[in-house]
RNA sequence: GGUGAGGUAGCCAAGUGGUUAGGCAACGGUUUGCAAAACCGUUAUACGCGGGUUCGAAUCCCGUCCUCACCUCCA
């Protein structure tokens, strides 16, 4: 069993082999920071975080960089109004920070602003130059697209058939342009705009086009030769493709080994836009859904895939995970009473030395024993087959709902024994924390809580706190049951609903969930 | 105009030549004081339409209809 993935490159599914043993070095790009973060974003960085979280599922070191390009015309323009640009961009980023967090998206190694590589990115241009790459026209730089015969290869455009699609605001520029297709790499600011010096006596100040802030940085943490690129599939033309015309020559050879692109979200003939109002923020989204229920619904189709974006569809998916959080809820809370200390988990050794696509998740033997060991090594086997296979998550998912449905078929509710019951609350809880699901609790699961991109500090972080209002009514109602007296049993339980939290009772007594 | 993706049961969605994908919803049954949850079953031998290849097609080929996206800033 190994890992492959779709490269955009070769539009393949290729066997993920990274250059260096262990370590996946990954660049994402990231936002314009001009606007707050929405629903749209969130899917592409929430895929991000899975396609992380499986490389070390699998055994990989990630070292991902993300970046900021804090700067640009709408920032800007943003920034005109009263709020300067750098606080425009500050805020924006403060913002993407807080919402990733939200969403359980975990950190990357490095987020890098633009702004910070101004040097880096003014040395390329110069020896991009020099190389006769690129040419100055009135202290502007452009890309010469003709002097990189493999241009549009990544994209798979003809650079000719460019033209028929150039826009207004490419026509203004084109009488400068040796080729409609050529790109601003540098370019003078208006006065009174933000504008830094190059050193250079035909360029001499300005600021940098889009798409060189990528090239730079990316090399600059990463090197000049790196596993995986990605971003939203709008960044494949032209942001991709120019980045592989400004990279490829300078350090000439092939740059970026897999290119992936997340698909959008299908926003069902509804345009979401500003002007009309109706951008769905990460934190709308959050005051409806909660984190995990979000992640779960970004799990259900595949990143090649366009989302259909509806709040009904949420709720739908939402009700299948239902399925799956309750019996995470039964397990623990079996496990918090029946005093689990006592379990005899198996010692995981070090027996042997894998490549890390043949290695599974390092305390996989600590969810692989007890009564239900078998159902669980199936479970993995097939979850991990559609992981490896092109981030099949809808199909992983399949496996653990097939997964679960043996479990409450085995009888797992009527279980008492730790030791059958704490491995299956982790193989479930330690394979949904690959779609950003982060739901154990640390005092059952300590060695996965501590990985989670927000660790849970204490038991109700995890799971619900105290309410004691609602126990003290719980034990109402149950010594009404007990006397008969169904009437108040029910007016009890028809408030706390309405309330919203659900009761269920079983031959072991009365559970109760916040909705 | 150019390029690409897609149309799978009431809804969502995997699957790309041959064994029930899966989920949601609805209904029936078991269970329950009644519910909820769980379990069993039904809706469901589904694949836009018309041809062709094949022992066999949702999957390959030809044609056709429809939807969407991109080609200009976009995750």
């Amino acid at each position: 069993m190994a890992l492959r993935i779709f490269n955009t490159a070769t539009r393949q599914q290729e066997l993920f082999v990274t250059a260096q043993p262990k370590v996946v070095r990954m660049y994402v790009c990231g936002l314009t920071v001009y606007a707050p973060m929405h629903i749209g974003h969130a899917r592409t960085y929430c895929f991000w975080d899975t396609f992380r979280r499986w490389m070390e599922y699998r055994g990989y070191h990630v070292i991902g960089v993300i970046n900021y390009t804090d700067i640009d015309d709408r920032i800007i323009a943003g920034g005109e109004g009263g709020l300067g640009c750098v606080d425009l961009a500050e805020r924006m980023i403060a913002g993407f920070r807080r919402d990733c967090r939200a969403l359980c998206i975990k950190d990357y190694a490095a987020y890098t602003r633009a702004t910070d590589f101004i040097e880096e990115q003014v040395s390329m241009v110069a020896r991009l130059i020099e190389k006769g790459h690129a040419y100055v026209q009135d202290g502007e730089v452009f890309y010469s697209v003709s002097s990189f015969p493999r241009y549009g290869e990544l994209s798979r455009r003809a650079v000719d058939e460019l033209e028929v699609g150039a826009s207004g605001r490419v026509e203004e520029d084109v009488a400068r342009k040796r080729h409609p297709a050529d790109f601003t790499l540098w370019k003078p600011s208006e006065p009174g705009k933000p504008a830094w010096s190059t050193g250079h006596e035909a360029w001499p100040s300005g600021r940098p086009g889009w798409h060189i802030e990528c090239s730079a940085m990316s090399t600059a943490l990463l090197g000049e030769h790196f596993d995986v690129h990605g971003g939203g599939i709008d960044n494949l033309f032209p942001h991709h493709e120019n980045e592989v015309a400004q990279s490829e020559p300078l350090c000439g050879h092939p740059w970026v080994r897999y290119w992936l692109h997340p698909e959008h979200l299908d926003l069902r003939g509804v345009k979401m836009s500003k002007s009309l109002g109706n951008v769905v923020g990460v934190p709308d989204l959050l005051a409806r859904h909660t984190a995990d229920e979000v992640r779960w619904f970004y799990a259900t189709h595949h990143y090649r895939t366009k989302l259909p974006f509806g709040w009904d569809l949420l709720e739908q998916a939402a009700a299948g995970y239902a399925r799956i959080k309750r019996l995470v809820d039964v397990l623990a809370e079996k496990l918090v009473t029946a005093s689990c200390t006592g379990a005899a988990l198996p010692l995981g050794d070090y027996s042997s030395q894998r490549e890390p696509e043949h290695r599974a998740a390092r305390l996989r033997h600590t969810f692989t024993s007890g009564a239900f060991a078998e159902l669980s090594e199936k479970f993995i086997e097939k979850f991990a087959a559609a992981m490896d296979d092109d981030l099949n998550a809808p199909e992983a998912m399949a496996a653990m709902f097939d997964y679960v449905n043996k479990l409450y078929a085995a009888g797992v509710e009527s279980r008492t024994d730790a030791a059958d019951l704490l491995p299956a609350y982790r193989c479930l809880t330690a394979h949904l924390a690959v779609f950003g699901v982060e739901v154990a609790r640390p005092e059952l699961y300590p060695e996965l809580c501590v990985d989670y991109a927000v660790p849970p500090t204490t038991a109700a972080a995890a799971g619900r706190g105290g309410d004691g209002v609602v126990d003290k009514l719980l034990t109402m109602r149950t010594e009404a049951r007990k006397a008969k007296d169904f009437a108040k049993g029910d007016m009890i339980r028809k408030l706390l609903i309405e309330a919203g939290v659900e009761v269920e009772d079983s031959p072991q007594g009365t559970r109760w969930s916040a909705k």
